[in-house]
DNA sequence: CCGTGTATAATTGTATACAATTATACACTT
DNA sequence: AAGTGTATAATTGTATACAATTATACACGG
């Protein structure tokens, strides 16, 4: 889906606004305008305006006509809200994915718990992005299993939108390690055709990382992070 | 909130193009050519880029690099899913309203269920747009009073994407009057600051939507509506 | 006759040019 | 000196021009 993210200019415009927005580099309320982030880009003002209309239509950005464009940001807030809204709609994906999943789906789910389990064991120190990659493809074949492009679509938005936050929040190794367990446990009812279980369990799921998150504090979000 | 759409020329396009794939003038997989829409529209070719990938980040379009733009469109299967979806969020939005709504938007909400109720008595045929507009009112104002931009955005997009299948819906007056009772409740709910009990009713009342809608049929999504 | 390759046309991708709007600076009036 | 009006600059909005990619047509070889 939106492969042309990858291909395009205004794409990776767009995805390179996006994530200085996300790390912060771009503040709440900084107008961005079109011919500097252009040169700093390399690029002409046509992609950048491109990518300024489509991160107003996600949130990040506000645009005033005739005006300019100016960072929305993301808040601590929002991020809870969310968490919130996620856990109820990963249950319901896990719901709907019980009862549409293909035994090659299952078979993906699997593979990806059994090299999660290995990247953990190999290092002390837990390689995030090997684990957050994982995570994010046990959501992403959930969705795809719920049979359900509209839910599919929110919720792969909503990841994307906590992306920064989740990174820092699943490096710690206890969590990882009880993430882990918890899609083990999230697979078997799916296996088992326990909807029922398995929407609560991935409802849980997020919950425990809402809780993760507060333990830490998260401050953070919307700081640089050093990634990239 | 995006303001912008209807004074920008991309604006108008992007609500022109929307539209057009709602009402079934663009049907599924048909390739939106840059230039045969600018000229339908009497525009150049950027604005109508614009909005195409303004659409493809809403889902109601797919874009393939360098080949064109398609029509994804909205089955009815996915309009079903938007309700479930909706159900469970208007239940969470109610709640979180229920706990900030402002004296101000208890006023509003009173007054527009006083015009909906005025509006549904004057005529025998109820006056569809009118009803629709209220309804759209009342739900936007909690979506504001829930105080969570995240939320909001979610359940405003929804609202639009089924707007046409709510037209058609809501016209019938029977449901109409149930559809204002119903909204009464929750706000008496709100009021009472019962927020269990507020969002039950609004979970229930999208789900009345979804009876309504099933008992119809609304086979008229993605065609001729005579609209516009 | 079918398939392949090449030339041509059509379409998208990006950059630039021009128009319209908004911000800024500074002189002028009071 | 403060406020206002106008000229100038900066920025956004739209259109057009050019480059790159993809689709189409047709000739050629098998």
């Amino acid at each position: 889906m939106e492969e042309y993210q990858d291909h395009s200019l205004s794409g990776r415009v767009f995805q390179k606004i996006r994530e200085n927005i996300l790390n912060g580099k771009y503040k709440e309320h900084d107008e961005l305008r079109e011919n500097t982030i252009g040169k700093e880009l390399g690029v002409s003002r046509t992609p950048v305006r491109e990518a300024l209309r489509q991160l107003e239509l996600e949130g990040l950005v506000s645009i005033v006509p005739n005006k300019g464009a100016y960072v929305t940001g993301i808040s601590s807030k929002d991020v809870d809200d969310i968490y919130i809204i996620r856990s109820m709609l990963e249950g319901l994906c896990a719901r709907w994915a019980t009862e549409n999943i293909t035994a090659a789906q299952l078979d993906e789910l699997d593979e990806i718990i059994l090299l999660s389990e290995f990247h953990i064991k190999k290092e002390g120190g837990v390689s995030a992005d090997q684990v957050t990659e994982l995570d994010g493809k046990f959501h992403s074949i959930l969705y795809e299993a719920s049979n359900s492009k509209i839910l599919g679509h929110v919720l792969t938005d909503f990841h994307k939108y906590v992306q920064m936050a989740r990174k820092t929040s699943v490096v710690s190794e206890e969590r990882a390690r009880k993430s882990i367990r918890e899609h083990k446990q999230i697979l078997r009812a799916i296996r088992e055709k326990d909807t029922d279980l398995a929407e609560q369990l991935a409802n849980e799921h997020i919950m425990q990382v809402i809780q993760n998150l507060k333990k830490q504090g998260y401050e953070q979000t919307g700081g640089e992070n050093g990634k990239d």
